[in-house]
DNA sequence: CTAATACACAACTATTCGGTTGTGGATTCA
DNA sequence: TGAATCCACAACCGAATAGTTGTGTATTAG
């Protein structure tokens, strides 16, 4: 999942949801070098987001849909999380508002 | 979403999922300081995926579900490109498990 | 064959990042 | 009041990361 979270890498996956492209191809709209795209798209495959095939001295490179999936089923798991705690928000402020008998640790040092 | 990305700020999105917490409160299951938790706090509220308010001595957090709706909004995007050919999502936490690939540590000069 | 194209490997560099220690302000408790 | 608790700011450190240049290799074009 990491490996979405560079701006880069984002912007070849959505250059890729609109169809297979090689490497040359992903490298064209940035202003880096053809080996930096090249590292990109090499990390994007080891997260197994991309798949690369040959086609003469081309890298065709597409989309793979399923750790995409995963990611979209994480964020969605948290926004179902949240929506059913709304409902009860009120009587878990409540309850974090008395709450204070907790022991606790963490001494200073000086 | 660069936010998302560490495993650390995954589980303290997750903690806050079940309900609002104190910093010291997220900071307990971890194995490392306060003020390492403090800063995972400041990025993820930078980020607005969670917010802080004042109670006492108290900085209590929860989670703001917007840019989680957004988070899953993006991967959704992609996904729904691909639907005609996938329909699975049974290995969700996989790859949380083995989110590491490995890079190698420098050989030597020419 | 030769030249050009497409791509990746290797080494180096600068910046970012996750963590630390040290400290101090604010608040609450006894 | 004074001690303890909660929390963040600052300075620092090592490792990871994103970029660079330079070069090598396979493939296609002429």
């Amino acid at each position: 999942m990491a490996a979405a979270s560079d701006p880069t890498r984002r912007a070849i996956l959505a250059r890729l949801a609109e169809g297979p492209a090689s490497v040359t191809d992903l490298a064209r709209p940035f202003r880096m070098t053809q080996q930096a795209v090249s590292k990109h798209v090499a990390c994007l495959e080891r997260a197994r987001l991309i798949q690369k095939r040959r086609e003469g001295r081309l890298r065709v490179c597409t989309l793979n849909p399923e750790p995409l999936e995963q990611i979209a089923g994480w964020a969605e798991g948290f926004r179902e999380l949240w929506t059913a705690n709304f409902r009860r928000l009120d009587a878990l402020l409540d309850d974090l508002a008395k709450d204070k008998s907790k022991p606790e640790r963490h001494p200073r040092k000086k």
